[in-house]
DNA sequence: ATAATTCTTGAAAGCGCTTTCAAGTTGGTC
DNA sequence: GACCAACTTGAAAGCGCTTTCAAGAATTAT
């Protein structure tokens, strides 16, 4: 697949459009020249005499000529559409990077096609069966549970950008975040307000993420020569009720703790909800900090400190390297680093609260 | 358009899959018939002896052949697509209605090709030209700003199913939501709970649903004998902030009120969080009813009573009302009563905080 | 048994576009 | 002024599938 100009498919006129009938043909005899040139306009793929371009732009703008996708895939094999396998389109972290990938994807002329995997591997399998079965001309998989060397293989046959790993082959470019420091950050962050009792909730382990967030919460412990407690994590799945109902295990488990750091905001929301339910105040009792910057972190009660985590920037990123993979060229961008956003859901422990 | 049965996509053996190279014409060869047959028996187009369908099913399966989408929407006119315009893929209320739009669509083999309209008619339209560019086989709009000729003009060329709206029009369906008694419920509600001085944050005044809570809101105030007070409707615009700000400025105006019904979820969060910096608690000071029941309604704090409008279902029947249309059949899908679901974000007024 | 119907099936013509191939131009060079 | 290189352009062959048309096979009627 070698780099072409795309068809400048920005340049829209208001003429009165009528799908239905006109062809790249009709063009042709509109404008006096043969389709050949007027395919060569339209992808730019020769040199054509400014004469003759004149005259074919005057044709396309005067029907208002719209090329047909399908005959263009047929015939050219690129489809302009990039797949993209996501887990649940209704997701608040992933819908973000959906409206990325779709903003990056579209001045260039691409369109996404979304699929949901529901985090669950032969979906995702599926997913992708449907996606090529469609023609796309790349996928973008979104973080994901199919395996690496699934993922290589499709790389195989079209180009593949990943999220939420670190993996290399031909054809593939991922994508990943820093969790590890994601979850250093904010444990550092309870850790420099006097909080020692850190419990955690973790996320899905089947998600290398979680476990890098893990990772960094015990390496903060650690650096600040805190014992690591076993007894104060506690598993989550990353949705709402798994924080809730990690919150009342460890409530149950008669572990104390001052501060409570989420693997992702919608678990910090539930861990919210379960304090609430035990009259036990946020920040005022226990500190809490999530992962991920939600829109909604922000009019959480209280707004919710958590770790930033660009999903939109993601999705735009992933977009704008599989245009570059797409293109021949090797992906250039690079990931934002993960940043420590400061809200009233975390604060000083009060000396006499010990 | 005849309705005609699906091709049989849902079966999919586990043969290993090489999408490249497999036509129809191979399979035609394999299995010893002509690619009519092929394409007939793929199609359902016409009766074919049960010998040569076995054999055919037979080299389908073996080979893996996976019919072009682009060749069956070049030659046969339909993509086996639907465009679905949203406003925003990253809403956290269309969001799941998209979510509901692609399961219902895909056990009938089409796939939801979403555009984002970012609330703009001129997006909007331009997100129409899109998808009817890619020759989608139908149209869903999820509300959206387009004037009702607009899509009345679009429903001319290929069937539209709209929400939000009342309106008819050949090979157009409206799906409409009834805010109206959805706006009576939640302030009868209130009612109920011995609230008179009930503030009411309106939705964006572009959307008529918007109005319509507003009406709901009004006779509820009016049934029960209470003079509707300018005063305590304020102006917000769906969005968290504008919730906030509203009872900023609610608070500013002086007038007293014991409890906030706000036009949509996202806007009583954001009240939520207004009323938290100003420390006023909910539901203690005041309670706070809101509208669509978002799934982060059930894990706020305190969890928010609200409407249920149910998004995933709407989606669904949207979906199913265009497969209906397509098939031309005459929809009959029914739109869910509005409900109430009481949380902890209302409670009975106490007689001496009035 | 033959004629009249009805079915099943294949050949072939596209659907609208891209792309190779070769012909026709133009310009430059010796 | 003849010859070759470099360009521009058009004709034509598909891309993989659907669908009409008509021929051949099977069935029924006479």
């Amino acid at each position: 697949m070698k780099s072409k100009n795309l068809p400048p498919n920005g340049a829209k006129t208001a003429a009165a459009r009528n799908y239905a009938p006109v062809t790249l043909d009709m063009v042709a005899a509109a404008a006096g020249v043969s389709p050949s040139t007027v395919s060569r306009i339209l992808n730019g793929t020769a040199v054509v005499s400014a004469l003759k371009k004149q005259a074919v732009d005057d044709a396309i703008a005067q029907l208002g000529f719209v090329p047909n996708p399908m005959a263009r895939g047929l015939a050219g094999g690129r489809t302009l559409s990039i797949g993209v396998v996501t887990q649940a389109i209704d997701s608040p972290f992933y819908g973000v990077a959906l409206s990325g990938i779709e903003d990056a994807l579209d001045p260039a002329g691409y369109s996404p096609l979304f699929v949901s995997g529901h985090w669950d591997a032969v979906a995702e399998a599926r997913c992708i069966e449907v996606l090529r079965s469609r023609r796309v001309d790349g996928i973008i998989v979104l973080t994901g549970r199919l395996s690496d060397q699934a993922l290589k293989t499709c790389a195989r046959a079209l180009p593949v950008v990943v999220t939420g790993r670190s993996l290399k082959a031909p054809g593939l470019f991922a994508l990943n975040f820093d969790n590890y420091t994601g979850g250093l950050l904010a444990t550092q962050h309870l850790i420099q307000l006097g909080h020692r009792r850190i419990a955690f909730i973790t996320g899905d382990p089947a998600h290398p993420d979680a476990n890098d967030r893990l990772r960094g919460y015990r390496s903060a412990l650690e650096e600040a020569g805190i014992a690591f407690e076993p007894a104060l994590v506690v598993p989550g799945q990353y949705h709402e009720v798994s924080g809730l109902q990690a919150v009342d295990r460890l409530l149950a488990s008669g572990q104390k703790f001052t501060a409570i750091f989420a693997a992702n905001d919608q678990m910090a929301f539930g861990a919210a909800l379960g304090l609430h339910r035990h009259s036990l105040r946020v920040p005022e009792d226990v500190s809490l900090v999530g992962f991920d910057d939600l829109p909604t972190a922000l009019f959480a009660v209280p707004p919710l400190s958590t770790i930033r985590h660009p999903a939109y920037e993601l999705g735009r990123l992933a977009a704008t390297a599989m245009l570059q993979l797409i293109a021949g060229e090797k992906p250039t961008v690079t990931v934002p680093l993960p940043q420590l956003i400061a809200r009233q859901s975390s604060r000083r422990l009060e000396p006499t609260a010990a």
